[in-house]
DNA sequence: AAATGCTTTGACCATTTGGTCAGGTTAAGG
DNA sequence: CCTTAACCTGACCAAATGGTCAAAGCATTT
């Protein structure tokens, strides 16, 4: 028994391993341009032995944004419905930066997916996002019809949420030259999430 | 002499034409996805004739690369910093705006560039974008110590704007799927673009 | 109209890369 | 032990792709 465990647990050791190398690859070079050769010498294996566990490059790309939906749910969760403007959005927002701090890779991958006209993600996209998005959208009109805040476009409002909080994850590049070629810190992380939060709380009236 | 000029516009057609369609396939599928034959094929040329222009797949990157790093530079000078913080940023985002209604595939390139670490354009990055972002910080510290706007962190208020204006180009077939897959109309563009500065002027108190 | 030099292009080549496969290795069960 | 089945891997293949080139086409000048 023990041994039938510890051979299952090797499967899932070596499929972690692969997902996780992968994800790095498809963020640093997009699907195309991430190799399957590059994926297999990140997790130190020969690469007849990814194809032992994925058939084929896209069926591990599949893998890969599947996993990073499964963290994205998480965030949308945590917008909660019952709680007051500012309560809900602090939380989302600061969930979504948590994020982007935690899976930049990820978050890239999805990026790409999207600049790329989301040949993968479509089907979530018109689907479960949005739905989530519609629910969402009655919220925060309920939330100006009770004069909890401003009357802004739900939309515009998520998307700002959306774009920003994301920016610090597909653009870290970027952010990180402009911070002269330092990572953020703690410190840095936690001037950006009250920043943001700050400035879209305050602009939307709540 | 008319001839002269007509062998002359010739080549200046070919070359807009390539740099034109190179920036679609380039946005569409990455630099490594982007393959010399689709672009010859967007340009109904042969490929052969592409490398006569353009000697190698990388030199026409670099040069698309290029014209949208001039665009770029035209809406940095829109930020104007003798005007007061209300009339700067208002320009300055609408003008963001503007570009990515009408430059969503040099916005996409661009994205993706520094999604992967920004191969080709560190150099922008340390140099111009560094001191153009440098001087914009201090004119906001300024705005902020002549108490015309709160006290918020001038590097995250940018990051918010690139962010925000770029997600419209960069993400756009996420909104316009969560459009009901409609592209935005006038009406709407204009309206993302109240909605943003609206609650970005609010947000620090301007 | 002949010479010159820019432009065009089909055919071709070398390399990269996703994917296959046959044979070997290791672990589980009898 | 011995069988069986899961797992691993070096060697290999076919297709895709960036890039080359020689020969042809064409406009401009003399």
């Amino acid at each position: 028994m023990d041994t039938a465990r510890k051979r299952n647990s090797a499967r899932e050791e070596s499929l972690e391993v692969i997902l996780h190398h992968a994800e790095k690859i498809f963020a640093e070079f997009g699907f195309k341009g991430a190799t399957m050769q590059a994926i297999a010498d990140a997790s130190a294996l020969p690469k007849a032995n990814l194809h032992y566990y994925f058939p084929t490059k896209m069926a591990l790309y599949r893998e890969v944004i599947e996993r990073i939906f499964t963290i994205w749910l998480g965030a949308a969760d945590s917008f909660d419905t019952s709680a007051s403007p500012r309560e809900a959005l602090s939380r989302y927002i600061r969930k979504k930066m948590e994020i982007s701090r935690a899976h930049p890779c990820g978050s890239k991958v999805w990026a790409n997916e999207v600049i790329q006209g989301a040949p993968i993600i479509q089907d979530y996209l018109q689907t479960t996002l949005n739905e989530w998005t519609d629910t969402r959208i009655e919220v925060i009109n309920r939330w100006i019809s009770d004069g909890k805040i401003d009357p802004v476009d739900p939309r515009h409002l998520l998307y700002m949420i959306w774009a920003t909080t994301q920016h610090y994850a597909d653009f870290q590049h970027q952010v990180v030259t402009l911070n002269g070629g330092k990572r953020l810190d703690d410190a840095q992380w936690d001037a950006a999430t009250r920043n943001v939060t700050e400035i879209i709380l305050k602009g939307i009236g709540a």
